[in-house]
RNA sequence: GCCCCCAUCGUCUAGAGGCCUAGGACACCGGCUUUUCAAGCCGAGAACCGGGGUUCGAAUCCCCGUGGGGGCGCCA
């Protein structure tokens, strides 16, 4: 293997929120170049939009990075020689930059409002024609800019884009060529004085001596124009790589929407029942004004995160995962979800499908990403957590455990010892995430005040049998009297009284399966008498007695 | 409306002109196992978007359709 210690990779979101699955998937892609080639993967922070910056959204896109394992080497926190790696911090960096190129006239001040640009782009539209900003015969000097800005007009640096056709030279795509009659001059500096996405990319770029970029398709036609800023300052262009969208399985872009659309169809379908009004739902989401409201209803606009949790959770719908955050609260290890994601739009081209991070990195080649778009299968993914919990060692998913519990308040292992959970752990083996775990065995774990009995388990296992009750009562007497409490023992002398009494095993376990849980739902049996203990058994059995042995008699 | 990208089982993909009777994985379906839920085991079905070329030969190369996706911001 050839190393090359000069390759630069770069992760470069915007502080908007939790990381997505399509920005996770980029930056491990970066991060998997980077290491293959032993070179230096990068993070940088985007936050030139003033008006969507989110508070701590950083602090959280620093954790999702860091949870899924892909930390960099030069970044926030990180440090690093061609720094700062927030864009925020270089200001003045990208003035100075967009007055070198005025003063050498290959960038120019223009004044439009932003009605006067879409009365524009509605022409270019009704005349079938892509929207080109009307270059100016002279440029405006400095003082006209002053003059402007006096008169309250908003002031924009622009680039003069070459008239020419700019190729792309994609190491996915091959060549892309847009004509010259469809580039436009694009803005470079905002009425703010803060820089555009473009012109601070191309700057930063170059700032970080960056080699390669992998990044979402959809920013290839903004290629041109980073190449276009490149000549004009003379920066050598890195090498570009157009990574395939990741698409759910509708066939559209994957994002935060699909949890809008999610939530909104649950909302749709409550109301048309007649199970709640909108104004239940508009307090249930928290929404300020009922007119933002309506305006989701009506899907013409976004709720955050928070309060789409809110009503998910009211209308008792499970939100479709889109965010790493989303992941790791349901439970997904994170290594398997780098490694699922490796799998989309990149193939090994051999049948191997399961990777561990170091694996990735020795398999991962640029020349074997693919160019078409692929969907987002989360059988496929439920299927490789199943498999990666099944593999992982038990410190490993203690750890993992512990993990997930962080982001998990409500959760019933919380406080647990480490013995305990890892108990637990072991008993449920065979669950696909770690969420599954507290569907399995977390009954065990709550008050027993807390244990609901399920009617349908109740109905079948305890009063259809009609012997059923007695069973337990005689069951409870065998194990308060059992000299021992392990596995081997209860096996043994339940299995023996199962045997006199010419019983299936299920005509015990189910009873008391629903005395201990509430439900059908657990862990072999004997491992979870073991597991809780004889006082809480007893306990248990003893309350199943009173409450379902008094609901029977009424 | 304009520009761009893409096209193999339902899904992720292998396939770089003959190794293809198109391989693997998930899902689905059938069976086995079973103290529940899972899991596990065994088995089956399932695809080269259409039409033209090029070639002795095309899933693989070219063209045209069609379909899908993305972009067209003083968002990134």
């Amino acid at each position: 293997m050839t190393t090359n210690a000069q390759v630069r990779c770069r992760f470069a979101p915007s502080p908007t929120g939790y990381l997505h699955v399509g920005g996770a998937r980029t930056a491990l892609f970066n991060y998997l170049l980077a290491k293959r080639a032993g070179g230096t993967f990068i993070l940088r922070i985007e936050d030139t939009d003033q008006t969507r910056n989110v508070r701590d959204a950083e602090r959280q896109l620093l954790e999702d990075l860091r949870w899924l394992g892909l930390q960099w080497d030069e970044g926030p926190e990180a440090g690093g020689a061609c720094g700062p790696y927030r864009q925020s911090e270089k200001l003045e960096r990208y003035r100075a930059q967009a007055r070198q190129l005025i003063d050498e006239g290959k960038a120019y001040y223009s004044f439009d409002t932003r009605e006067e640009l879409e009365a524009m782009r509605k022409a270019a539209e009704a005349a079938k024609r892509t929207f080109i900003y009307p270059r100016p015969k002279s440029f405006p000097s400095h003082a006209d800019a002053q003059k402007a800005r006096d008169a309250g007009r908003p002031v924009v640096v622009r680039l003069a884009m070459p008239e020419r056709d700019i190729t792309v030279s994609d190491t996915i795509l091959g060549e892309v060529t847009i004509r010259a009659a469809d580039l436009t001059d694009f803005v470079l500096l905002k009425p703010d004085g803060w820089p555009t996405y473009h012109f601070a990319v191309v700057v930063d770029d170059y700032d970080m001596k960056i080699t390669h970029v992998l990044r979402g398709q959809e920013h290839l036609m903004n290629t041109p124009n980073h190449v276009a800023l490149q000549w004009a300052f003379g920066y050598p262009t890195p090498v570009y790589g157009h990574l395939p969208i990741i698409l759910n399985m509708s066939g559209s872009k994957m994002g935060k929407r699909d949890k809008d659309k999610a939530v909104r169809d649950a909302a749709l379908a409550a109301l048309k029942s007649g199970k709640v009004d909108d104004n239940a739902l508009c307090q249930i989401a928290d929404c300020p004004e009922f007119d933002q409201y309506l305006s989701w209803k009506e899907a013409q606009s976004q709720l955050t995160s928070e309060q789409l949790q809110r009503l998910g959770v009211a209308l008792g719908i499970v939100l479709p995962e889109v965010q790493v955050h989303d992941f790791r609260q349901s439970g997904y290890l994170p290594e398997v979800l780098c490694n699922f994601l490796a799998l989309l739009g990149w193939s090994p081209g051999d049948s191997r499908e399961k990777f561990s991070m170091e694996e990735l990195a020795a398999a991962f080649s640029i020349e074997r990403i693919n160019k078409a778009n692929a969907r987002f299968d989360r059988d496929k993914l439920l299927n490789f957590n199943l498999d990666g919990i099944a593999k992982a060692t038990p410190e490993r998913l203690l750890a993992a455990m512990r993990s997930y519990l962080e982001v998990s308040p409500a959760s019933p292992f919380r406080g647990q010892s480490d013995e305990t959970i890892l108990n637990v752990l072991k008993l449920s083996a065979g669950v696909r995430t770690l969420r599954e775990v507290e569907t399995k065995a977390g009954a065990l774990f709550v008050d027993d005040a807390a244990i609901r009995y399920d009617a349908a388990a109740v109905e079948k296992f305890l009063i259809k049998d009609a012997g059923a009750m007695g069973v337990l009562r005689e069951v409870r007497k065998l194990l308060a009297e059992l000299p021992t409490w392990e596995t081997a023992a209860l096996d043994a002398a339940v299995r023996a009284f199962v045997d006199e009494k010419k019983l299936k095993l299920a005509a015990v376990a189910q009873p008391l399966r629903i005395a201990l849980t509430g439900g059908t739902i657990s862990p072999a049996i004997f491992e979870t008498l073991a597991l809780i203990g004889r006082e809480k058994t007893l306990r248990r059995i003893d309350r199943c007695l009173v409450s379902v042995g008094g609901a029977a008699i009424a």
